[in-house]
Formats: C-alpha cells, sequence, structure tokens
RNA sequence: GGUGGGGUGGCCGAGAGGCGAGGCAACGGCCUGCAAAGCCGUGUACGCGGGUUCGAAUCCCGUCCCCACCUCCA
C-alpha cells in the first residue's frame, strides 16, 4: 500500500518512495511574516497538515519543516507603518501565524526555523555557488550577489517557462548579467536598519528572497529530501529559484514537488487592491475552529477552493451531522469497539490525498452507523462510531477532540446552564406527561429563542446550543 | 503572448468509457402529541458543436468562456 502524490515537476502521480525507508522529510514554504495571516495562508498549512498526518497514520516518521521567512523586502517595507523595529514586527506577526495555525488545529512542525537564524548556512551555499560559477558579485559597488541562470542549463524545468518570459523583479536596475538572475545577497542600502544587515565575504546585507528556503531545507533535511510544499503562486519564481540555486550548488534537493491550490473568495482573487482578504481572525470569529478547518481542508489540496457566503455554514452543517452521529452513539449505548481504518478512506487518501472521497466515505459510514442505532443493532454502531472518530480523526475535524476544547475555561457557567435547562426539561416533560401540549411547546419555543434546541430521542430529551 | 489549471444538478464538491461519490438545500414517506434528529425515497448534472463506440461527463476534432503564474504573494 502505497501513497500517491502529484508532482509537480513531472506533471505526474508519483509513487512515495522515501529516500529512508520509514521517514520522511518534507519541507513546507511558511509564511513571509509580513501581515496578518489569511484564509490562503490557512488553507496551504492545512494541506499539508493533512499531508502529514496521512504519512504518519501509514506508519512513516514524519520531520515536518515549516519556515518563518523573517527578513525581507516587505517587511522592511511595513515595519514603519507599523510603528517597529522590523524584527518586533515580524516576531508579532509570526505569533499571529502561531495562533491561528493552532487555533485550527495544524500540528507544530518538527521545527520551525527562521531566515535570521541561517544567515550562516545561506552565506555558505552562496559561496559555493560562486565557487562553482553560477553565481558573482555585482559589477558595481551594490555589495548584491547574483545567480548566475545562463550558467544553469536547467534553470526553469520546474515550470517549463520560456527563457525570454523568466523576469525575475529582485534587483531591478542594478547591476546583473540577465535580467533573469536573481539577488542570492541584497547590499546593504543607505536608509535600511543597521539591524538588517550581516557581514558578508561581499559586504555587509541581507539574503535574497529564496536562498533561505535552500539553506534551511538542506540544513534540516539534508541535501536530498522527499517532499517539498508550497502554494501554487510560489512555483515561479520561488521553487524555481530555489531548485536551480540548490541543484547548482550540488545537491539533489526535493524528491517531489508539492502545490496546494489558491483560496478565491466570491470568485475573485483575493488581493489587498481589491479589500477583499478574508483573514484567519475573521473565520474564527464567524464559526468555532473545527467548522473553519472543515470548510478549508474538505476540498481537495490541489483544486481552487473559493471562500463565498454560506461556506461556513455549510461547513457546520456537515461537522455537526458528524457529532450529532457520535454523541448518538454514545447515548445510545453502542458498543465501544477498535476498528482499523475503512479501507476505502484509506484508498482514497493514498491517492494524493483524495480528502472529497474520504469524507464521502466517513458520511457513509455515519449513515450506516444511524442505520444500526435505529435498528438497535449496537455492534455494529460501534464499529461505525469507531471508524467514524478514526476517519474524522486523521482529518483533524473530529468535533469530540477533546483539542478543539483546550484552552475554554472552564468557570462553571456550562454545569448552570445544564441545571436550569435540565430544570425546564423536566417541566416540559411533566406537561408532556399531562398531555398539555401548549405548556410542553412553550417550554421549548422559550428555550429555542435562546437558542438552545431540544430533541427528544428514545433516551429522553437532549439539549443543545443551536449549531453546536 | 508563454506556462499551468478549470467549466459537473438550486449551491458546494468528487469522478474520468458502462450500476448517477458525498455534503447542503428542496420535495414525498416512516418515526414523533407536534417538532427536531434519524432513516427511506425523489433530480433525464456534466460549457457548446460534431465524431468514435453497443454505450461518453469521461476518448477524438473543433469551438466558446473562466482562473492562476509569468511582478510581491499560501
Amino acid at each position: 500500500m502505497t501513497v500517491r502524490l502529484y508532482d509537480t515537476r513531472s506533471q505526474a502521480l508519483r509513487e512515495f518512495d522515501p529516500v529512508v525507508p520509514g521517514r520522511v522529510g518534507i519541507y513546507v514554504c511558511g509564511p513571509t511574516v509580513q501581515s496578518s495571516p489569511h484564509i490562503g495562508h490557512l488553507r496551504s498549512a492545512l494541506s499539508y497538515d493533512v499531508l502529514r498526518r496521512w504519512l504518519a497514520h501509514r506508519g512513516l516518521a514524519v520531520t515536518l519543516i515549516r519556515n518563518v521567512t523573517d527578513i525581507d523586502d516587505k517587511i522592511l517595507d511595513a515595519a514603519p507603518r507599523s510603528g517597529s523595529e522590523w524584527w518586533a514586527h515580524a516576531y508579532r506577526v509570526e505569533l499571529e501565524f502561531a495562533a491561528a495555525y493552532r487555533a485550527i488545529g495544524v500540528q507544530e512542525p518538527t521545527y520551525e526555523p527562521r531566515a535570521t537564524g541561517h544567515i550562516g548556512g545561506m552565506l555558505d551555499l552562496i559561496a559555493r555557488l560562486v565557487d562553482a560559477g553560477h553565481a558573482y558579485p555585482a559589477t558595481d559597488d551594490s555589495g548584491d550577489v547574483y545567480f548566475d541562470t545562463a550558467s544553469w542549463p536547467d534553470y526553469g524545468s520546474l515550470t517549463r517557462q520560456s527563457g525570454d518570459a523568466l523576469v525575475s523583479g529582485d534587483g531591478e536596475g542594478r547591476a546583473r548579467r540577465s535580467p533573469r538572475d536573481f539577488a542570492l545577497w541584497k547590499g546593504h542600502k543607505s536608509g535600511e536598519p543597521e539591524s538588517a544587515a550581516w557581514p558578508s565575504p561581499w559586504g555587509r546585507g541581507r539574503p535574497g528572497w529564496h536562498i533561505e528556503c535552500s539553506a534551511m531545507a538542506e540544513r534540516y533535511l539534508g541535501t536530498e529530501f522527499d517532499i517539498h510544499g508550497g502554494g501554487l503562486d510560489l512555483r515561479f519564481p520561488h521553487h524555481e529559484n530555489e531548485l536551480a540555486q540548490s541543484t547548482a550548488a550540488g545537491s539533489p534537493f526535493a524528491r517531489l514537488w508539492v502545490h496546494n491550490g489558491l483560496v478565491t473568495v466570491g470568485g475573485q482573487k483575493m488581493s489587498k487592491s481589491l479589500g477583499n482578504s478574508v483573514f484567519a481572525a475573521d473565520l474564527l470569529g464567524a464559526a468555532r475552529p473545527v467548522v473553519v478547518r472543515y470548510a478549508l481542508a474538505a476540498a481537495h489540496y490541489r483544486s481552487d477552493l473559493d471562500h463565498h457566503a454560506g461556506a461556513l455554514v455549510e461547513a457546520e452543517e456537515a461537522v455537526s451531522r458528524i457529532e450529532r452521529f457520535l454523541v448518538r452513539a454514545e447515548d445510545e449505548g453502542a458498543t465501544p469497539a477498535v476498528v482499523p481504518i475503512p479501507h476505502a478512506f484509506a484508498a482514497a487518501m493514498d491517492d494524493d490525498l483524495g480528502v472529497p472521497q474520504a469524507l464521502a466515505v466517513l458520511h457513509e459510514t455515519i449513515r450506516r452507523g444511524n442505520q444500526a442505532l435505529d435498528a438497535g443493532e449496537l455492534d455494529l454502531a460501534g464499529e461505525a462510531a469507531a471508524a467514524v472518530r478514526l476517519m474524522a480523526g486523521v482529518l483533524g475535524v473530529d468535533p469530540l477532540d477533546p483539542a478543539w476544547s483546550a484552552g475554554v475555561r472552564e468557570d462553571g457557567s456550562a454545569e448552570a446552564l445544564n441545571a436550569l435547562v435540565e430544570r425546564l426539561i423536566a417541566e416540559r416533560q411533566t406537561a408532556r406527561e399531562s398531555r398539555d401540549w401548549a405548556a410542553a411547546d412553550r417550554v421549548r419555543d422559550e428555550l429555542a429563542a435562546a437558542g438552545i434546541v431540544l430533541t427528544d430521542t428514545g433516551g429522553g430529551t437532549r439539549w443543545s446550543i443551536d449549531g453546536r
């Protein structure tokens, strides 16, 4: 049983074949911490979270490296506007990302290296490239160092774009041999903070955009590793350049390139100029975290995902259905069981993470479980419930996972509310027994007005807060 | 223009030659005091025009439209 993944470079489904048997090294491009996390960042992180969970489920020892790029033009630009030093700005944004990731159940990466902590590794890599004749210092006194694309025939192999179209915006107007060449190192410019410059053989300066990922991937995963991931928008120039500089420096680099699809909002590209960005905080303010996760993880990771009014409502309904079944199974005494994950689910996940089909299996299992409960077949129901928890757990969308309530302060209000509602339920029951339907319905209506829904079941009346 | 990816029922979203994934919504039924939940059932869906085939959403030809990247972006 092997996992197949779509590899961007070969444009084909490839069987996952680890460099080291039983282990998998994954490098994912994390954020450039310049501004608050948005829906696209969450979707991306979620894609690789599901990937690593599945590979781990398959028994592989996963090393997941997700970097933080904390030195960059954009950060230097943004920091003054927030009245902060660039490093303070970057760190504050990094904390926002961490909080958002944690909220939706993205597991911590094995390590989360920062670019600023790896300047030495970058300089080593640049030196290797210069020595090998694949990089050169600028001919002017800028202190820049460029990658020499003309010296590397494979340049462009990841995205197969014609040579003429490959123009890097980096180092515009400064001394480079070709507009395709990109900056590995940027000489310090007057006006830039002194704290944003590091010494180098080519003068004081800071790293170019792509070099940090090459350096950090090699440091933590070695010169050849299994999977490199990132957003579709990073294919060019970022990943193309990463691939070129690493391979030109003599590293085989990533075996598989995986790219997640982008998120549109109401069918439109999300952009600052359109002002239609949906931030993590917006989503988490609109729905409970497990619902946000479901909404962003339910589509296949490679497809475009359109976020629209109602998306969270639909996700809430789907999550509630899972939750209602699990709660019902427990309430009605379904026999606890230990079951393997359903074959159809595993087959779907093995096939390039077919989450949509996997969710179909999950929902079918719920239906069979409900059928079993209807028929009083508690063994079957218990097996279904166990399978559902297993599947939902792998996808990280088990509504009953204690992780979703971790951090929620327990102040006794839940018990207090429960006592009050149970009293009203008892009152209603008395009315029902004396066939006073008007009085019984009044209780139900009053609770409904407060957002509390009553459900009569074989085993008594349950209550829940609307939508939970 | 170059490079990729798409157009599927009211909505979301899979599939990729042959019993109409799954979710949401809708309608009918069972259950219920009534509901809710649950279960059962109901949809002549595959951009358009041709073609191949016993059979096409799936293959071929043509055609229209959309999106992303090519400049910073998950």
